[in-house]
RNA sequence: GCGGGCGUGGCGGAAUUGGUAGACGCAAGGGACUUAAAAUCCCUCGGCCGUAUGGUCAUGCCGGUUCGAGUCCGGCCGCCCGCACCA
């Protein structure tokens, strides 16, 4: 009598048996013998409190790795852990009047819960969160050795700060100019913060990611971009007319393009440059300018590019190629303080931006690089600069050179003349840290009046956070915390000021994955670094994956990390969203997925009988309410039909739309795999046959067994799920075919539990025990595939007449190919098509294809 | 503007990387079983012509290379992502 598979009590079922047996857990290098390791992880997430759909994606395809390493011998490290510190907690803090700590510990123990019910083969031994003191006192331990060796340092530097909040803002947090909490206008301040020092390895970073053949081609190329190496010339333009206060020595610029020196026509300083500022002091025309450029957001790009303001500070300096020649110095909207050195030469031949503000100011226009098709007499540069190939004119020395001989030889001629050298300039700048938040890391340092910045001493780590604190008002609660921050200097011992500003959350998460492998054994962090499958979301592609790159590297040279070549991640997977269909009611309102019933082709709210419209496909979120809860799934469905079904259909790296009938789909699927091993729960043991039948069913799962190992290695988890739906096929359809083949049903059956446990863990084991299995599936090995049975004798082939399909033939494999060609030409249909043509030639693929090309 | 990616049935997507296009799933339609429903099973399912064997068109559009192109090359069109006045 055919059962069902029941999800509910078989999942818990198997979730503690694995607890018992503490299966999951990574062997130490020397339990682990000759045993490779491997180590896999996915990005640990934010206790919010509730999962939802992209974990369940993520964390599945995750443990797909997991268990399938595993299963083939891997000594595996899967661990998983917190991303416990951020402004979450202060604002539910703010709102709900629950301390941070608490909120945050209540959320990681419900979120610990939903995990528990995935079935994920996880390291739950090695579980910490970053708000861990223990966590965040080793980090501080890394910063002051950071700090020693002068990776971290303080500088004054603008900063977005939110007026209402008290708090500064990192640039994504500022939208349209506005804080996006508050609502306030952003203010530019300045103020003392702490830097990592990321551009010292700036080089380090661009050459290295390209070698990392494991990560998306996509992740690289953002990063090279991000890092933005470009090679030019820095250098001073003289004074013609008198210097400044202060600037002696002349104006430094950077550009890429010295080979155009020639076509200078004016220098152009960023309203922020110094000079500027300085020159502001005495002119009120400049203040009210400098006012004015600052007004244009940081957004609305289209409305930024539009207007290019100037201001003459009717100052001049020398030209260092032409004697007698000067050119104005300018103040321009379009000039970052932020990159380069805040200034630069205008040559509005060939520059787009400077031709725009040439030809509204009316300046000089002359162009220096000639096109390949160019007349020298009679080219000119109207509003549009020419930017492509050429040869240099109108340039003197320079005269007849290629663009890259010219620049070569004006660097050579300026380092000649001590005004400048060849420099490499970088886009990426050093990260700023220091936040006036209370839930995050503090900084362990203490200012001291006499003594200046002083570090704690190691054995006074970690610097806890104080309990007792109010969010009731805006600002830091650390720096109006009555007592919190009045130390005595460890140094001289006068009353001092502990550092109230805390770590960007982004340091947390830095180099957690070195924490996993040990808290503090040199030896296991290098025995399981780099981690060699990393598995997140591609919003991280920048920020968190370069800043965990350097992170490693600052590890590896204050000796916390033997790890060489400074790449913390091997192999890189980014997958992609969990997408659903959203509902807006006849009223406009957001509907949830679970309020809307579908009724032939049009949509009603179930609730009202409403006409419900159905909106686009999007990444699922509150704020369209087009979620899924995966508890409600979980309860339903159980765990391993939803993993299932984010795997299943797409290639894990687009993205996947969840829908109802998809996952109805799955759970069909489930109790369709129940029923092979339901079928043959009462046989007894038995070979495999070595009938025909037999043969076709062993064949067939050799062959998928081949194909599923084959798209894991390779993340098509997609194909590796068509290729078990076929495979079941198989087996489905040699249930009629008798006696005989129980033996190749049973291997097959066997086979199909190992390689469905990555997938769907909790039913693989009952099946598993269904057929009689030793032991867990979950620690089987891997179904090992003879070579014999993936390989046909004979072989189907395509036989074409100058390119078109008109029949086939099977012969035996590695057959010759002149006889291939004769049955090709005895077939019927290739006769009468070719009667009254002459056979040009016949081309013959072996195991492929024949095609006979005809006149 | 710069950089990267992608266009295949009603839908998500396969296609051993130049060799039988549309695997597998979803949806749809038809049928079996059933008093009925659920569940399950079977069949059909890119367009056009044809009762059918079959023919023909077809992988965004145009062209090229090749015995052979979804795949390679050139040019368009469209969509997505990242960066964006980076000198």
């Amino acid at each position: 009598m055919a059962t069902r598979y029941d999800p509910q009590t078989a999942e818990q079922k198997w979730r503690d048996a694995w607890d018992q047996a503490e299966l999951f857990k990574a062997k130490s290098p020397k339990e682990a013998g000759d045993a490779p390791k491997a180590y896999v992880l996915e990005m640990f997430p934010y206790p919010s409190g509730r999962l939802h759909m992209g974990h369940v994606r993520n964390y599945a395809m995750g443990d797909v790795v997991a268990r399938h390493r595993r299963a083939n011998g891997y000594n595996v490290l899967h661990p998983m852990g917190w991303d416990a510190f951020g402004m979450p907690a202060e604002n539910a803090a703010m709102e709900k009047k629950v301390h941070p700590g608490k909120w945050t510990y209540q959320n990681i123990a419900a979120m610990k819960a939903q995990f528990a019910k995935l079935g994920l083969s996880l390291d739950w031994s090695r579980e910490f969160a970053t708000c861990d003191p223990e966590y965040y006192g080793a980090q501080q331990a890394l910063f002051l050795k950071m700090l020693a060796k002068g990776l971290v340092y303080r500088k004054a530097s603008k900063v977005n700060w939110d007026p209402v909040d008290n708090t500064v803002l990192a640039n994504e947090q500022v939208i349209d100019g506005r804080g996006w909490r508050s609502g306030a206008l952003v203010e530019q301040r300045e103020l003392t913060q702490w830097f990592f020092r990321i551009t010292q390895y700036a080089e380090d970073l661009l050459e290295e990611v390209q070698k990392l053949e494991r990560w998306p081609e996509k992740v690289r190329t953002m990063q090279a971009n991000w890092i933005g190496r470009s090679e030019g010339l820095q250098m001073r333009f003289e004074w013609d007319s008198a210097a400044p206060a202060g600037f002696d020595d002349g104006i430094e610029i950077f550009t890429t393009r010295p080979d155009t020196l020639f076509g200078a026509s004016f220098i152009a300083l960023s309203p922020d440059h110094p000079l500027t500022i300085q020159l502001a002091r005495d002119s009120n025309h400049l203040q009210l300018f400098r006012a004015k450029c600052a007004q244009v957001g940081t957004s609305e790009e289209a409305i930024e590019k539009a207007e290019k303001l100037g201001f003459d500070t009717g100052l001049t300096v020398k030209h260092p190629f032409v004697d007698g020649k000067t050119l104005p110095v300018w103040v321009a909207n379009f000039v970052l303080m932020g990159y380069g050195t805040g200034a630069i030469f205008g040559c509005p031949a060939h520059d787009q931006r400077d031709i725009d503000f040439a030809r509204k100011f009316d300046l000089d226009v002359t162009p220096v690089v000639l096109p390949p098709d160019g007349d020298a007499t009679s080219f000119t540069v109207k509003n549009e600069a020419y930017t492509g190939p050429g040869s240099i004119f109108n340039s003197d020395f320079l005269n007849g050179l290629s663009i890259v001989d010219a620049k070569r030889t004006a660097i050579e001629r300026i380092e000649a003349m001590g005004l400048g050298a060849g420099t490499v300039n970088y886009r990426l700048r050093d990260w700023g840290v220091s936040r006036q938040r209370y839930w995050g890391c503090p900084i362990p340092v203490i200012h001291c009046d006499s003594c200046g910045v002083v570090p704690v001493p190691l054995d006074q780590l970690p610097v806890r956070l104080p309990e007792d604190v109010t969010f009731d008002q805006p600002g830091n609660p650390l720096d109006r915390h009555p007592t919190w921050k009045h130390v005595d200097c460890p140094a001289c011992g006068k009353p001092a000021r502990r550092e109230t500003d805390t770590l960007d959350t982004f340091a947390d998460s830095s180099w957690y994955y070195a924490r996993f492998a040990s808290a503090t054994d040199m030896e296991e962090r290098a025995y399981w670094l780099p981690v060699d499958q990393y598995v997140g979301g591609v919003e991280h592609a920048v920020l968190h994956l370069l800043y965990a790159r350097f992170f490693a590297r600052a590890m590896r040279d204050v000796g916390e990390l033997d790890l060489p070549s400074g790449e913390p991640f091997a192999g890189l997977f980014t997958q992609g969203m969990v997408t659903h269909e959203t509902y807006k009611s006849a009223s406009g309102q957001w509907l949830e997925p679970s309020a809307v019933t579908q009724d032939g082709d049009t949509w009603i709210e179930t609730a009202t009988g409403g006409i419900v419209t159905p909106g686009p496909i999007e990444k699922m979120s509150k704020s369209k309410k087009n979620t899924v809860d995966p508890d409600a799934i979980i309860a339903q469905f159980g765990a391993d039909v939803a993993r299932w079904f984010v795997l299943s259909d797409s290639p894990p790296e687009r993205d996947v739309e969840w829908t109802q009938s998809g996952v109805e789909g799955a759970a069909r699927f489930a109790q369709r795999l129940w029923s092979v091993f339901d079928a043959l729960a009462d046989t007894a043991k038995a070979e495999p046959g070595t009938d025909a039948d037999s043969l076709a069913v062993r064949k067939a799962s050799h062959k998928a067994v081949a194909g599923i190992d084959k798209a894991i290695e390779e993340f098509r988890f997609n194909s590796a799920v068509a290729s078990i739906h076929e495979w079941v096929t198989a087996l489905k359809k040699a249930e009629a075919a008798g006696e005989a083949v129980t033996g190749a049903r049973l291997e097959g059956a066997s086979m199909l539990a190992r390689c469905l446990t990555p997938f769907m863990p909790h039913l693989a084991e009952t099946c598993w025990e269904r057929i009689g299995g030793e032991g867990f599936v979950s620690a089987a090995p891997w179904p090992v595939v003879d070579k014999a049975l993936t390989e046909d004798d004979s072989v189907t082939m395509a036989v074409q007449i100058n390119g078109k399909r008109r029949g086939e033939i099977t012969v035996p494999k590695g057959e010759a190919n002149d006889i291939v060609e004769a049955a090709a030409h005895a077939l019927p249909e290739v006769i009468s098509f070719i009667e009254g043509k002459s056979v040009k030639k016949t081309i013959v693929v072996p195991g492929r294809i024949v095609n006979i090309v005809v006149a």
